[in-house]
DNA sequence: ATGAAAGCGCTAACAG
DNA sequence: CTGTTAGCGCTTTCAT
């Protein structure tokens, strides 16, 4: 069904249709009724295709992740989702596994397809392809992860990650613990090096010595974490407290600490970042600093919906914002 | 930058830029590495919004999903993503909520972008919008959730449910429990209605009664599970082993045992189905049913191509198909 | 207030 | 082997 289809059954023009259907022009209130009911009549649809092949936009939004397995996007997706349909836009899924190839390859798909915008989540090191994207006038918003270079340069969207070690890490002093170690993620990632950062910090802050050999380094892949957990506590004079860098990370840690017939939090204390959905259901419940993803997928969106509107009436980008958001401390039992 | 300015670049006609493009035509070899170089010079992509709307076909697939939160669907829409990209296929996300109104308009967005096919997974009771698909020519597979009805009328994929539930329950009764309840999902879904009967079966075959009261149901929301749990657990000769028709349940029981101070596998064993991600680091690692989620995605998928080409070829749909999966037992310590 | 027609970028039938 | 041209379905200017 067509508006050539629904002109002729109206007997007008397909130009009198679409003034109808868009309602941007008047139409004389009698031929509106009856264009309206050959409308609805042949239950038409417009052609989103052709509308934007016409228009020259799509509504239509790439997400690109590492992947959807990865514990914190589901919740990100969910808040992005919601608000990109909330208004009219729809999203592609694209999963990269990091892999340059992969999002070379999704770029250039999604390019052909006249996407509107992108909001990526997976920018690490160099990654021109993306950062480009930006220059090339393709609304963009980086979630999470990024690089200093990028603020200011390309609208982002992420937690104030030093805050987030150094609320954690003066949590713990607080309440007692003398010997916390670093569960971190790759310092490729800027917002770890931040969590770090406020590691060291907050022990700083507190007259605490940072002991290097209290960091252990989840470099992925092969439970190398679980292992390294095991033996950071098989040292003389183990931690009391392990700061975790992300729950996924805390999950594993836990695990191990469990294989040791460790108490937690009685012999040391576990504290996570992220506010996963499993954080409150492991044992001990997890304490954690909520990242409130979902916030920062609705956060993401309307900062893409922003730029793509700001766009199509001026022809070029608003300049980049930035946008922290705020953490908070959930308390449960693994640490406190 | 289009087909005409590489044309005119090339000094040949937008035909032949075409011709060399999809390659189904005879060029000329030395036309076609002007035309390539050309090609190469203005880094020229194609518009796939104008291919579609000329093909009739958009390259693109709905995939929906009451919530990717839902533990279960990140592995899944994994293997869905992954197999269909590898077939040039691009995905739209649609979460639902299992919202008929989110799943219409969703649906209506869909056919107006010219999508070349639907995977569901949140279909339940009547759904009439959702199988009418099928009907009005659009390749549709059902995932996992489904009704009688539709085998044999919609092409689906799932793993044989009753076996889940026998296989089990079984386990539970030859590792010597002899009390076994069920943590049951909402009997609205064909899936957890065959688990059901599994564990019926199990048990009968196994010459114990089956008792309704040791049956109980998430209903969804505000921690009734938990609590659930905790009063099937106080009462005269409870439980030595509870059956919980999804890992998730299973995280929720598992949390109220361990509030009530019981030990598993020592006191009560516990076994899900799914193995999502998280079972393997919970404490105890929880034994479960694995579904084989990335694979179900992967044969979704597969099914859904293989509908696309085949109504490419023939004009029509072809029959529908049915895939069961085998599931595994996952030995882990929550239960054995 | 309405219609005719151009054109978004592409493919394919038809001519040559 | 290559070019011309007619659409795919829509929006919008320009006439009327």
């Amino acid at each position: 069904m067509n508006l050539k289809q629904v002109a002729a059954l109206a007997g007008v023009s397909v130009s009198t249709v679409s003034r109808v259907l868009n309602g941007k022009s008047y139409v004389n209130a009698e031929t509106r009724e009856i264009v309206l009911k050959a409308i609805r009549q042949t239950n038409y649809q417009p052609n989103a295709l052709a509308q934007s092949l016409k228009m020259g936009r799509s509504n239509t939004v790439c997400l690109m992740i590492p992947s959807i397995e990865n514990m914190m996007f589901p919740k990100l997706t969910r808040g992005i989702e919601d608000t990109l349909r909330r208004n009219g836009l729809t999203v592609f899924l694209c999963n990269t596994d990091e892999d340059a190839a992969v999002e070379k390859a999704y770029i250039e798909t999604m390019k052909m397809r006249w996407i509107d915008g992108f909001i990526v989540c997976s920018i690490a090191g160099e990654a021109a392809h993306i950062r480009g994207l930006r220059e090339e006038g393709y609304p963009l918003v980086l979630v999470n992860r990024f690089e200093e270079r990028d603020i200011g340069t390309i609208d982002t969207v992420a937690t104030d990650n030093f805050q987030v070690g150094y609320n954690a890490t003066r949590y713990l002093i607080r309440t007692g613990r003398k010997r916390i170690a670093l569960a971190q993620g790759t310092e490729d990632l800027l917002l770890y090096r931040e969590r770090g950062r406020g590691y060291r910090q907050a022990l700083e802050d507190n007259g605490f010595e940072c002991r290097e050999d209290r960091i252990i380094h989840d470099i992925g892949g092969n439970n190398s974490l679980y292992y390294q957990t095991k033996d950071l506590m098989s040292r003389q004079d183990p931690p009391d407290a392990i700061f975790c860098a992300s729950d996924p990370k805390a999950f594993v840690v836990m695990h191990a600490l469990h294989d040791l017939g460790l108490r937690i939090p009685e012999d040391v204390a576990v504290i996570g970042v992220d506010d996963v959905s499993m954080a409150s259901m492991v044992e001990p419940p997890l304490t954690t600093i909520s990242q409130h993803l979902y916030e920062m997928g609705v956060a993401a969106a309307n900062s893409l919906i922003r730029q793509i509107e700001y766009k199509e009436k001026n022809g070029v980008l608003p300049k980049p914002e930035r946008i922290i958001l705020n953490t908070d401390l959930i308390l449960r039992r693994s640490a406190g």
